[in-house]
DNA sequence: AAACTGACTTGGAATAAACCCT
DNA sequence: AGGGTTTATTCCAAGTCAGTTT
């Protein structure tokens, strides 16, 4: 049943449910199963003639872009009403005290919420707050309200703060009560029906109101993100499934039932006016699916990335620019793991480039830097204005390259003026089916853990030795990616803890072995194992802090969820007796559930 | 061919829950 | 038991990319 899943890809994408729990209800013919665990398997199962059958109903599905053919839910949770503040709790206005009214109150809450936090001080944030606040006030406040820097909500925040450690301060009985509403909540909405089986949904919530946190230098920052209601909702179910009903009162914006987008609700946000989807959850066959699929499109890059480079290195002396700006970007992106970088509307959002957006004055360009020649230096702001930093030497003839791109261009023109997503991408169509610049990401980030767990494990190496090196192997791609954080606020003194335990521990050898020696006349042995374990013990600890340091800014998350096909690393915990829980949480689990049930001890990439 | 739209993946921070020590 | 710390989960913004419209 599981030997040679990996071997290949030429057949059937699909899963099927191939454990079910328990039986919870049926509806029209169709047994519905209790949260399933996905395998891909290479044939439908023999089990029941039903089952065949829907199976190869499923593979005709899966050819004409349809994504499910039952869907049944309850629709989203709406954000709670808003609740206006007890009267002893005032705002105040140029030192008197105000009583706003509840529109006005309710944003103001939004900001007095924030308070502690650094957006509050900053201009663009405060200006956008001001503006969308004043659109809530009645004519009164408004003609009242005309400075913010005289508005005091501190008493506001105060308030929210008690609250928030009153949350705390609650009996057993009281969070249990909570924890039980919530439980019933998640029962009732939090689940759907596609197809045959009982799925997760991933944010049966919708978004409260509050003010908008863009990431970086946001223009919008501040701005009121309305709240949502029914009527702005659009609900996708099949048309005979039990649709959902709106609230008492209210309607919905629209029912439709298209088959050929997983979303079950969805919304037009204020802000940028995108929409907001509700779907299902990572551990959903949906989801599952499309993640293997992502997986296997890298794979089969590994098997013409050479012949690629060999193209695209040809291209740097083609006689075309936008050819060899094609050939240079993509060289970046294989090399650098630079995203796409489409192009942004100005002013909507913050200013942040990938590859093919680049521009003049984000590189750096050196003949001769100390002792490498031909140096590149990067220096721009990506995704969410995380700063991209590095510098490499780079072949001869794409230097020469990036000299000619800068011929005559001022700093904040594009590096790449001949050359945008939309035409990398049509190339690497050609190329190889299914090939975007993304794929390359995927596939060096895949790669390289593979890499990186062949070189560093060690067989002797104890189990938490062998998980540091996973967590190096891992550590290298999230670098690779640029995956940062900032430190952790309680980063220093963390450290510091962990270094009294190893201090402690230290001691406690020490004296172990001291009395070891004083006993030996006595022949005891069991002291022997006793310093065994402290040592163990102690080993354990100073991995956690060499884990710990290293990682002090790197953000290991985002790689391991949506860059490291799973696979090596569930043949990797089998091939060296490392349990699976040791590198995945439960609900990494549950979104790797079959990568855990595929993928054996001699699984490659 | 440029601009726009829609659907989906990817991203770090914030928050909640679990854990550990006294 | 409680409080501080660590880990898991939730949140929702910000990307990618294909298809459609202008």
């Amino acid at each position: 049943m599981k030997s040679g899943y990996h071997t290949n890809s030429t057949r059937s994408l699909h899963l099927y449910a191939s454990r079910s729990v328990t039986v919870s209800s049926v509806i029209r013919d169709t047994v519905i199963v209790n949260i399933s665990v996905y395998r891909f398997e290479y044939k439908p199962k023999k089990v029941k003639t039903e089952h065949d059958k829907k199976a190869k109903k499923r593979k005709h599905e899966y050819t004409d872009g349809s994504k499910w053919r039952f869907l049944e839910h309850k629709g989203p949770v709406f954000a709670p009403p808003y609740e206006p503040l007890p009267d002893k709790v005032r705002f105040y206005y140029d030192g008197k005290p105000m009583k706003l009214s509840a529109p006005a109150e309710e944003v103001a809450t939004f900001f007095a919420k924030m308070l502690d936090h650094e957006y509050t001080t900053k201009d663009i944030f405060r200006k956008n707050f001001y503006k969308d606040w004043r659109k809530e006030m009645t004519s009164e406040e408004k003609s009242k309200i005309t400075d913010l820097n005289k508005c005091n909500f501190s008493d506001m925040n105060e308030y929210f703060k008690a609250q928030s450690e009153a949350r705390k301060q609650m009996s057993k009985e009281e969070k249990l009560k909570i924890k039980e509403e919530n439980e019933r909540l998640l029962q009732e909405y939090g689940f759907c029906i596609m197809d045959n089986h009982k799925e997760r949904i991933g944010n049966f919530r919708i978004e409260p109101p509050g003010l908008f946190r863009g990431r970086g230098d946001h223009p919008k920052m501040g701005m009121l993100k309305r709240r949502i209601r029914p009527e702005d909702i659009i609900i996708n179910c099949s048309k005979d499934s039990k649709h959902p009903k709106p609230p008492p009162g209210t309607k919905w914006k629209e029912v439709r039932h298209d088959n050929k987008v997983t979303w079950l609700a969805s919304w037009t946000e204020n802000i940028q006016g995108s929409i907001k989807y509700i779907m299902l959850n990572p551990s959903s066959r949906i989801k599952g699916e499309k993640d293997w699929q992502k997986y296997e499109t890298a794979r089969r890059l590994k098997k013409c990335v050479d012949r690629i480079r060999a193209q695209y290195r040809d291209d740097w002396k083609s006689k075309e620019m936008r050819i060899r700006q094609r050939a240079v970007a993509l060289y970046f992106i294989d090399k650098l793991a630079l995203r796409a970088g489409n192009e942004k509307e100005e002013g909507e959002t913050a200013d942040t480039v990938g590859c093919c957006s680049l521009r003049v004055e984000h590189i750096k360009l050196y003949p001769k830097l100390d002792d490498q020649e031909y140096v590149v230096e990067f220096d721009f702001l990506g995704k969410d204005s995380i700063r991209y930093y590095n510098k490499i030497p780079v072949e001869k003839r794409v230097f020469k390259n990036l000299q000619l791109f800068l011929e005559n261009k001022q700093p904040e023109d594009d590096l790449f003026d001949r050359l945008n997503t939309s035409i990398l991408n049509k190339h690497l169509q050609e190329l190889m089916d299914g090939l975007t610049a993304k794929v390359f990401r995927t596939y060096n980030a895949s790669i390289t853990l593979q890499q990186q767990l062949k070189e560093l494990s060690c067989s002797d190496d104890s189990i938490p030795a062998k998980v540091l090196s996973y967590n190096r192997a891992n550590r290298a791609v999230a670098i690779l990616c640029n995956h940062q954080r900032a430190p952790p606020k309680t980063f220093e003194k963390s450290m510091q803890n962990l270094q009294t335990k190893i201090d402690e521990k230290q001691n406690q050898l020490s004296a172990a072995r001291k009395q070891l020696k004083a006993a030996k006349a006595d022949h005891k042995a069991s002291h022997d194992d006793k310093s065994k374990k402290i040592e163990e013990q102690l080993m354990k600890l100073q991995v956690q802090a060499t884990d710990r340091e290293e990682n002090k800014q790197i953000a290991l998350g985002t790689s391991k969820l949506n860059y490291l096909d799973p696979r090596i690393s569930v043949a990797w915990c089998k091939k060296w007796a490392v349990p699976i829980e040791k590198i995945y949480n439960k609900t990494q689990r549950e979104k790797f559930a079959w990568a855990i049930d595929m993928a054996e001890k001699d699984y490659e990439f």
